[in-house]
RNA sequence: GUGGCCAUAGUUUAGUGGUAGAAUACAGGACUGUGGAUCCUGUGGCCCGAGUUCGAUUCUCGGUGGCUACCCCA
């Protein structure tokens, strides 16, 4: 046997992989395994040498790759498709936001943690994906945008004119267990408008909201707003109740929509309230008409929350149709000082699908001078679950106007040309398989181009290809200049 | 953080205590200068670990992941 020398590079994690194989006794040599290794792969797998623990090594080290290949628990991947759908739909919103004269901005991924977690309790710490630690300095992805909103108005603020309107499309990141419209990775929508604190600031970002759905096609046969006010809601618990309690039984009414009747009175018991005053209570959150609430209205909190909300009923009189007043509407987040509203499908099948209200305390609990805000912020998630039972996908046609089949190598790169000619105007496919013509043919039809163009030697003889139009099969033999003309 | 259901090719799924079929998708051929149909071929799979067993993809337990409800919430 004439053996010839031949020096082979590998990288240290295959030697250390090999060494693993050697260590077994699989291989007496690193040297044996590679030698195997080469003639396996030459000789293909009929005669390789087979070892049977080689090969459970093998299936070890795929399943191994196959583990590190799982996707982290609530996120989602967007392939070109579901990309494009989300796409159109952030495109509608940028529009409608756009003629708003709000302004887009787009804080950091992650801020100081020390300001998230500044306004909020124990409860949104847990879910907050905190960083590694660096130095001293501790970071977090942002869960929402209201507070960098707040952090980058502050820094601002001085030389900002009121209002300030800005508008926010992106991703946010939360620490909780995935569940239908709700996932770790998100996107929202939303508004922060800084500066106002007047009942059309709060009727700007609602009727924004609501023109941002109608963008899509939704009308008021499948959504609608609830409104309230928090002034409103509290001033007339106090009128009830001894103070202390209240925002405990704010938190019960809040979740009043999910719960059965009798599972409301078992939970404000629980909270020592008695039952003439749990009457009231249900009484109150049940008025449906503005025109009744005032009567229940006997200290001047409740009375200035009721004007407010009056007042923004009357500015957004040209959408009464999807706004619904609900007294039970309180949103669980402290810093909500006057309006809240929630956006829910008709049927309220799915969780809200965006939320929002008036929050003037928030600015100077950072210490920014007292300025006034409202805003709301809209999921992804829940939102593409009903345009998807409403049939609204956007569907985005995708596909390219010219698939320029190659007929033989002889006039491959003259086809690449043509290609690159076109692609200065037009959206081009060309063939990268070299594909028999008749494959060729059926990958043009799969991805949907309008026209084929043949480029074959025959034609080009003359300065010409073949165009086909894939929806009438019409051929015609055009010339390079026309083709480059046309387009 | 708590509970329920589930885990088989890329996807949808059938099935079994003796390591697995289908449909679809993908690649190719029939048809090397003409697509959507049809036929044929190929590629590709039992989530991980431990236990029971002669033998586990199947049974048991644990883990991981998915879906979902609760908690909470823009």
């Amino acid at each position: 046997m004439v053996m010839e020398t031949l020096q082979i590079r590998l990288t240290k994690g295959l030697i250390a992989e090999i060494q693993k194989l050697v260590d077994k006794d699989i291989y007496s040599s690193i040297s044996e395994a590679v030698r195997d290794s080469v003639r396996r792969l030459v000789l293909g797998k009929e005669d390789k040498i087979v070892v049977p623990e080689a090969k459970e090594v093998q299936e070890k080290i795929k399943k191994e790759i196959k583990k590190q290949l799982q996707k982290p628990t609530g996120t989602i991947d967007f392939y070109p498709e579901e990309m494009a759908t989300r796409k159109a739909i952030f495109r509608k919103f940028m529009a409608v936001a756009e003629r708003y004269n709000f302004k887009q901005i787009e804080t950091p991924a992650f801020e100081n943690l020390s300001l998230l977690t500044q306004k909020e309790g124990e409860e949104i710490k847990q879910q907050i994906f905190t960083l590694e630690k660096r130095g001293e300095e501790e970071f977090g992805l942002r869960f929402d945008i209201t507070v960098p909103a707040a952090r980058m108005f502050i820094e601002k603020q001085k030389e900002l004119s009121r209002p300030v309107k800005w508008f926010y499309l992106t991703r946010m990141w939360r620490y909780e267990r995935p569940q239908q419209g709700r996932l770790r990775e998100f996107y929202q929508f939303g508004t922060e408008l800084f500066g106002s604190n007047k009942p059309e600031a709060d009727a700007e970002v609602i009727s924004l909201l609501i023109d941002s759905f109608r963008a899509l096609g939704l009308t008021e046969k499948d959504f609608f707003v609830k409104v309230n006010n928090r002034k409103l809601l509290q001033g007339l618990l106090e009128g009830v109740i001894e103070k202390g309690d209240i925002f405990e039984i704010i938190s019960v009414i809040d979740k009043k929509s999910k719960i059965t009747d009798d599972e409301f009175d078992e939970e404000l018991k629980r909270i020592k309230v008695n039952e003439e005053n749990i009457n009231k209570i249900k009484t109150i959150i049940n008025i449906k008409d503005i025109n009744e609430i005032k009567e229940y209205c006997n200290n001047d909190l409740s009375k200035e929350g009721l004007e407010e909300l009056k007042s923004i009923l009357n500015l957004l009189k040209g959408k009464k149709e999807f706004l619904r007043i609900d007294l039970s509407t309180a949103r669980g987040l402290a810093y909500y000082t006057g309006i809240v509203f929630e956006a829910y499908d008709k049927n309220e099948k799915y969780r809200a699908l965006a939320g929002g209200g008036r929050y003037d305390k928030l600015i100077e609990m950072f210490n920014g001078e007292p300025t006034p805000a409202t805003g709301f912020g809209m999921g992804y998630a829940t939102l593409s679950l009903l345009l998807k039972e409403k049939g609204l996908i956007p569907t985005i046609d995708s596909s390219p106007d010219y698939f320029i089949a190659i007929i033989n190598d002889e006039v491959r790169e003259k086809a690449i040309e043509i290609a690159s000619n076109l692609r200065k105007k037009c959206k081009v496919e060309i063939d990268l398989m070299q594909r028999n013509l008749g494959n060729q043919f059926k990958f043009a039809n799969k991805i949907g181009a309008k026209k084929v163009i043949i480029v074959g030697p025959d034609e080009l003889k003359e300065g010409k290809v073949k165009v086909k139009d894939m929806e009438t099969r019409k051929e015609e033999e055009v010339s390079l200049d026309n083709l480059f003309k046309n387009t």
